[in-house]
DNA sequence: AAACAGTACGCAAACGTTTGCTATTGCCCG
DNA sequence: CGGGCAATAGCAAACGTTTGCGTACTGTTT
């Protein structure tokens, strides 16, 4: 590999005034400048990035921290982080804690030792790493997914209340009484605790109490959700529909309900959380929430940026609105 | 933040003492080593890893380059990738080039800046990208899915023939003669092209010769598979079956001809590609072709490993088995 | 003719590590 | 008692950049 030296001797020049010309950082006549440019083609000169970031104390790469792997929301969320992060000059590095607490610690000290230019966490696991984040280190942190009450941070959220409120509704609405849920490991500072709260209290509102047995915490895949349907049929008193905390549990939960002979939505209605592109393909097409995945990954890259450039604006919190998307997995019971 | 010689000052030592504390790499006194790890706890210090790149030349970290975004086979190949890179202590920067040239271009000289270890290419797009990785650099490349017949470098490919062919001849076995073959954009050098060869060979074998327009080159998502499905039903004379690049393709397809009234695999069959997770949670579930994803990933890793710390071992070809699924998306025609 | 403004560019320190070389001490053994 | 060895640890260069400061030259103003 050559180096700036390198370049700056075959052009005749000083190294300060290749990296100036590269940089664009002051005028270099335009002699110069050429003999440069030419002198970096022929030795096929590349900048050393590590070297730069040494001296100028940034990497121009965020990181991102994600609860699980291999979710296709997030993967739809990055999908649109990414995006919008290379055409800005940025890189990103996905690390993934698999809702182990260690490695949520492990990986964000792994971020913080590449010295990235900050941090993204979505539903971070354990409240501490958080804290310790804000408290003790300069780097900006944006939180996703997580309600953290007390702590002056950049939150992202997504409306969960209302988009498990409206779900609830949804099937009430269609004349269902007894509405499963399948969430995923509630805590009080996560979406499924919210969203939770939404189903519960859209059928209070309907003189529903739904009995405990009807509330199953989980994973977030196919075969949680799998698992949790054939569970909630084989109760005594089984529902006749359900909420998921995602598409794939849906998905799952589908699939264990036609395995058991039920036809849905004519004996079973189900409704996911997402609205990921593949579930407008599945038979039935699922009834869904929308979440505005590829959005919200743009606007939390440049608020992030926004942080970077300043670590001192005042810290807000965001909620994205959420829709009903009604297709065929929902309906009226027909007996 | 502070630094490894705030450490020495308060540990009453020199700071390449630390140097070695930290990295083990010459014996140091018991005193001096509980006290610089004092230190260390105290200042909350955190090596400079920046720093530590610059003077080792190296970073521990790899880079792939994927040519299509958030596709789920690649995201399970990644994910087995990225558990082994993060075990071993490395991590990654995965980035896409979007069937672009150009954008593959970018995203080489990106990772070529940024001093990755190691480089992982998925479906090059650009033979001459790969040529000049291969000549003008030392950093360690391996290409997926992709066949470069006379350039010395490592390849690990699934056997996209036998692939292509397994899913062909298991529909002629059906007693299926119009067989389509939904495809990506295929080259020599490339994975749709090895996987049509062996759909057509399959064919030939059997005494058919598929008209050119049973074979419909398209991207790889939902939306290409439906389409493309479309194109096929609407032709003067239908297949009635065909073999797709992905599952994904395939569950679009599959859609499609739902849309159209049929019957899946009563009146139409269709294999998938990949073995993705879901396919067994599909209605119908989807006959499919297997493809190692997570192994892939874990195998390249390794390999790469090897090559990063010796970079002049013999190049090696690999091809890794598939396997034909039978599921629900294929049977015999019912009239 | 002196002073000065403006342009172009070089010098060398700094970023935070790792590491080859060297220095000091204490001890053992012939 | 002196030579040599083992154990411990420090010095300073190097990795490849960026950048504050300084300087040389040219042309213009007074």
């Amino acid at each position: 590999m050559s180096t700036i030296k390198d370049v700056a001797l075959k052009a005749g020049v000083s190294y300060t005034t290749v990296s100036h010309v590269i940089n664009k950082t002051r005028p270099v006549s335009e002699e110069a400048c050429k003999r440069v440019n030419e002198a970096i083609k022929e030795l096929n000169y590349r900048p050393n990035m590590i070297a730069r970031n040494l001296r100028k104390q940034n990497t121009l790469t965020i990181g991102v921290v994600n609860s699980i792997n291999n979710d296709p929301y997030m993967a739809e969320v990055i999908d649109g982080l990414e995006k919008e992060c290379y055409s800005e000059g940025y890189s990103v590095i996905v690390c993934h804690s698999e809702l182990s607490v260690k490695k949520e610690k492990e990986n964000i000290e792994m971020l913080l030792e590449k010295g990235v230019d900050g941090i993204i966490i979505h539903c971070l696991m354990a409240d501490e790493h958080g804290r310790e984040l804000l408290e003790n280190e300069q780097v900006p942190v944006i939180f996703l997914q997580y309600y953290i009450p007390d702590l002056p941070a950049d939150m992202f959220c997504t409306d969960d209340f209302k988009g498990g409120y409206s779900a609830a509704h949804h099937l009430v609405d269609f004349g269902h009484r007894k509405i499963a849920c399948i969430a995923g490991y509630s805590r009080k500072e996560n979406s499924t605790y919210h969203r939770k709260e939404g189903w519960e209290a859209a059928l209070q509102e309907n003189g529903i109490t739904p009995p405990p047995e009807y509330l199953i915490e989980t994973g977030y895949t196919l075969d949680s959700g799998y698992t949790a349907m054939k569970r909630l049929l084989r109760l005594p008193d089984p529902p006749t529909a359900a909420i998921c905390y995602c598409d794939m549990q849906a998905m799952g939960a589908i699939r264990a309900a036609e395995d058991l002979g039920l036809r849905i939505p004519e004996d079973f209605s189900v409704v996911g959380y997402d609205n990921l592109h593949i579930s407008e393909f599945t038979r039935p097409r699922l009834t869904t929430i929308n979440q505005p995945k590829k959005e919200l990954g743009v606007t939390v890259f440049h608020r992030l940026k926004e942080r970077i450039h300043d670590n001192s604006i005042k810290e807000e919190q965001h909620t994205l609105p959420v829709e009903l998307i009604i297709r065929e997995s929902t309906g009226p019971l027909k007996k």
